[in-house]
DNA sequence: TGAATGATGCGCT
DNA sequence: GCGCATCATTCAT
Protein backbone atom coordinates (compact mmCIF):
# COMPACT_ATOMS: atom_id res chain seq x y z
CA UNK A 1 0.00 0.00 0.00
CA UNK A 2 1.22 3.49 -0.26
CA UNK A 3 1.83 6.09 2.15
CA UNK A 4 -0.77 8.27 2.94
CA UNK A 5 1.97 10.84 4.45
CA UNK A 6 3.25 12.70 1.79
CA UNK A 7 6.71 14.87 2.65
CA UNK A 8 6.75 18.20 1.93
CA UNK A 9 8.50 19.33 -1.48
CA UNK A 10 11.38 22.40 -1.68
CA UNK A 11 8.39 24.55 -3.52
CA UNK A 12 6.66 24.55 -0.18
CA UNK A 13 9.19 26.39 1.67
CA UNK A 14 9.28 28.43 -1.56
CA UNK A 15 7.10 31.16 -0.83
CA UNK A 16 5.81 34.49 1.16
CA UNK A 17 6.95 33.18 4.90
CA UNK A 18 3.69 34.29 6.09
CA UNK A 19 1.86 31.76 3.49
CA UNK A 20 4.50 29.17 4.72
CA UNK A 21 3.68 29.54 8.23
CA UNK A 22 0.16 29.17 7.85
CA UNK A 23 0.32 26.13 5.89
CA UNK A 24 2.67 24.68 8.01
CA UNK A 25 0.69 24.26 11.33
CA UNK A 26 -0.73 21.09 11.69
CA UNK A 27 1.78 19.47 9.29
CA UNK A 28 4.28 16.85 11.17
CA UNK A 29 8.02 16.95 11.67
CA UNK A 30 10.03 13.83 11.33
CA UNK A 31 13.79 12.84 12.72
CA UNK A 32 15.93 10.09 11.53
CA UNK A 33 17.40 10.63 14.80
CA UNK A 34 20.27 8.40 15.98
CA UNK A 35 18.44 7.35 19.25
CA UNK A 36 15.55 6.21 17.05
CA UNK A 37 12.29 7.92 14.67
CA UNK A 38 10.95 10.82 16.41
CA UNK A 39 7.93 12.28 14.84
CA UNK A 40 5.86 15.70 16.51
CA UNK A 41 2.44 17.45 14.76
CA UNK A 42 3.49 21.07 14.54
CA UNK A 43 1.61 23.83 16.33
CA UNK A 44 3.19 27.09 16.90
CA UNK A 45 5.95 28.78 14.54
CA UNK A 46 6.91 32.48 14.14
CA UNK A 47 7.70 34.08 11.18
CA UNK A 48 11.23 35.89 10.72
CA UNK A 49 11.23 37.99 7.39
CA UNK A 50 14.14 39.23 5.77
CA UNK A 51 16.45 42.28 6.16
CA UNK A 52 13.12 44.89 6.93
CA UNK A 53 12.55 42.62 10.03
CA UNK A 54 14.37 44.41 13.30
CA UNK A 55 13.78 40.60 14.78
CA UNK A 56 15.06 38.77 12.26
CA UNK A 57 18.90 37.25 12.63
CA UNK A 58 19.21 38.58 9.09
CA UNK A 59 18.50 42.15 9.67
CA UNK A 60 21.92 43.21 9.91
CA UNK A 61 22.98 41.42 7.02
CA UNK A 62 24.63 37.86 6.23
CA UNK A 63 26.89 36.43 9.06
CA UNK A 64 28.77 33.01 9.60
CA UNK A 65 25.65 32.18 11.72
CA UNK A 66 22.97 33.21 9.80
CA UNK A 67 24.26 32.37 6.45
CA UNK A 68 21.82 29.11 5.68
CA UNK A 69 19.22 31.86 6.01
CA UNK A 70 20.60 33.56 2.38
CA UNK A 71 20.46 30.33 0.96
CA UNK A 72 18.17 28.16 -0.82
CA UNK A 73 14.11 27.29 1.27
CA UNK A 74 13.65 23.84 2.73
CA UNK A 75 17.40 23.54 5.06
CA UNK A 76 17.35 23.68 8.35
CA UNK A 77 18.36 26.36 10.64
CA UNK A 78 19.97 25.49 13.86
CA UNK A 79 21.41 28.26 16.01
CA UNK A 80 22.82 28.16 19.83
CA UNK A 81 21.01 30.97 22.68
CA UNK A 82 21.43 31.73 25.95
CA UNK A 83 24.19 29.63 26.98
CA UNK A 84 22.33 26.21 26.94
CA UNK A 85 19.68 26.64 24.45
CA UNK A 86 19.05 25.62 20.68
CA UNK A 87 16.54 26.69 18.35
CA UNK A 88 15.44 25.02 14.75
CA UNK A 89 14.38 27.25 11.96
CA UNK A 90 13.28 25.88 8.58
CA UNK A 91 14.32 28.70 6.01
CA UNK A 92 11.67 30.06 3.69
CA UNK A 93 11.53 32.21 0.27
CA UNK A 94 13.87 32.37 -2.63
CA UNK A 95 17.92 32.18 -2.50
CA UNK A 96 18.94 35.26 -1.14
CA UNK A 97 15.85 36.37 0.43
CA UNK A 98 17.14 35.51 3.92
CA UNK A 99 13.57 34.73 6.27
CA UNK A 100 12.82 31.52 7.86
CA UNK A 101 9.90 30.20 10.48
CA UNK A 102 10.95 29.18 14.08
CA UNK A 103 9.88 26.57 15.16
CA UNK A 104 8.24 26.97 18.95
CA UNK A 105 6.23 24.03 19.59
CA UNK A 106 4.80 20.96 18.79
CA UNK A 107 2.88 17.39 20.11
CA UNK A 108 4.91 14.33 20.69
CA UNK A 109 3.45 11.74 18.58
CA UNK A 110 5.59 9.02 17.63
CA UNK A 111 9.04 8.30 20.18
CA UNK A 112 7.97 9.58 23.36
CA UNK A 113 10.21 7.48 25.52
CA UNK A 114 13.51 8.72 23.10
CA UNK A 115 11.82 11.98 23.88
CA UNK A 116 11.95 11.76 27.72
CA UNK A 117 15.40 9.87 27.67
CA UNK A 118 16.80 13.50 26.78
CA UNK A 119 14.47 15.43 28.60
CA UNK A 120 13.74 13.57 32.42
CA UNK A 121 10.73 14.38 34.16
CA UNK A 122 8.66 15.79 31.45
CA UNK A 123 4.77 15.25 30.81
CA UNK A 124 4.77 14.26 27.49
CA UNK A 125 2.44 17.26 26.11
CA UNK A 126 5.39 19.29 28.12
CA UNK A 127 8.32 17.93 25.92
CA UNK A 128 8.39 20.08 23.28
CA UNK A 129 6.14 23.16 24.18
CA UNK A 130 8.88 25.78 23.94
CA UNK A 131 11.72 26.13 21.10
CA UNK A 132 14.59 25.51 23.42
CA UNK A 133 12.66 22.61 24.84
CA UNK A 134 12.22 21.20 21.41
CA UNK A 135 15.26 21.06 20.14
CA UNK A 136 16.26 19.41 23.91
CA UNK A 137 13.77 16.55 23.60
CA UNK A 138 14.34 16.06 19.86
CA UNK A 139 18.58 16.22 20.11
CA UNK A 140 18.99 18.70 17.48
CA UNK A 141 22.25 21.49 18.11
CA UNK A 142 23.90 23.32 16.00
CA UNK A 143 25.37 19.94 14.09
CA UNK A 144 22.22 19.69 12.44
CA UNK A 145 22.11 23.22 11.20
CA UNK A 146 22.20 23.38 7.62
CA UNK A 147 20.17 19.85 6.87
CA UNK A 148 17.72 19.64 3.48
CA UNK A 149 14.90 19.24 4.90
CA UNK A 150 13.98 17.55 1.71
CA UNK A 151 16.52 14.54 2.48
CA UNK A 152 15.97 11.42 4.01
CA UNK A 153 17.28 12.84 8.01
CA UNK A 154 15.22 15.45 9.08
CA UNK A 155 11.75 16.41 7.13
CA UNK A 156 7.89 17.84 7.29
CA UNK A 157 4.92 15.92 6.53
CA UNK A 158 1.56 16.38 5.54
CA UNK A 159 -0.97 13.51 7.17
CA UNK A 160 -3.85 15.34 5.17
CA UNK A 161 -5.72 16.10 8.13
CA UNK A 162 -8.30 18.81 8.67
CA UNK A 163 -6.56 22.30 8.38
CA UNK A 164 -6.40 23.27 12.28
CA UNK A 165 -8.10 26.43 13.35
CA UNK A 166 -5.27 29.03 13.38
CA UNK A 167 -4.99 32.43 15.38
CA UNK A 168 -2.16 35.21 14.91
CA UNK A 169 -0.57 36.70 17.87
CA UNK A 170 2.88 38.79 18.50
CA UNK A 171 5.71 37.44 18.59
CA UNK A 172 7.47 35.94 21.87
CA UNK A 173 10.81 37.11 23.28
CA UNK A 174 11.84 40.26 21.22
CA UNK A 175 11.85 43.65 21.55
CA UNK A 176 11.39 45.30 18.29
CA UNK A 177 8.64 44.19 15.10
CA UNK A 178 6.09 43.06 18.40
CA UNK A 179 3.83 44.98 16.04
CA UNK A 180 3.65 42.48 13.47
CA UNK A 181 1.24 39.44 13.99
CA UNK A 182 3.42 36.89 12.97
CA UNK A 183 3.17 34.01 15.68
CA UNK A 184 0.85 31.35 14.02
CA UNK A 185 -0.71 28.81 16.36
CA UNK A 186 -3.07 26.15 16.22
CA UNK A 187 -5.83 27.95 18.46
CA UNK A 188 -6.86 24.11 20.22
CA UNK A 189 -3.31 22.55 21.17
CA UNK A 190 -2.86 22.16 24.69
CA UNK A 191 0.91 22.76 23.75
CA UNK A 192 1.13 26.50 22.75
CA UNK A 193 1.88 29.34 24.93
CA UNK A 194 -1.44 30.91 25.94
CA UNK A 195 -0.13 34.26 26.05
CA UNK A 196 -0.73 37.37 24.55
C1' DT B 1 -1.09 32.91 38.67
C1' DG B 2 2.00 36.18 37.52
C1' DA B 3 6.47 38.79 37.88
C1' DA B 4 11.31 38.60 38.65
C1' DT B 5 15.57 36.32 38.20
C1' DG B 6 19.74 33.38 37.50
C1' DA B 7 22.00 30.08 34.54
C1' DT B 8 25.45 30.08 30.84
C1' DG B 9 28.22 30.76 26.41
C1' DC B 10 28.35 32.40 21.87
C1' DG B 11 28.21 36.18 18.26
C1' DC B 12 29.14 40.48 17.09
C1' DT B 13 30.45 45.80 18.21
C1' DG C 1 31.66 43.45 27.08
C1' DC C 2 26.77 43.28 26.14
C1' DG C 3 22.75 41.27 24.50
C1' DC C 4 20.26 37.34 23.32
C1' DA C 5 13.91 34.26 18.75
C1' DT C 6 14.69 30.42 26.64
C1' DC C 7 13.51 27.99 30.70
C1' DA C 8 13.01 26.57 35.58
C1' DT C 9 12.79 28.30 39.89
C1' DT C 10 11.65 31.60 43.29
C1' DC C 11 8.86 34.83 45.50
C1' DA C 12 4.82 37.80 45.90
C1' DT C 13 -0.09 38.33 45.94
Amino acid sequence: MTSRFHKLSRSFYARSTLEVAADVVGKYIVYDSPDGKLVARIVEVEAYVGQDDPACHAAQGRTRRNEIMFGPPGYAYVYFIYGMYHCLNFVTEPENHAAALLLRAAEPVEGIDIMSRLSPGKKPIDLLSGPGKFCRSFGLTREQNGIDLCGDTLWLEDRHEPQPEIVRMSRIGIKEGQDRLWRFCDQNSPAVAHHS
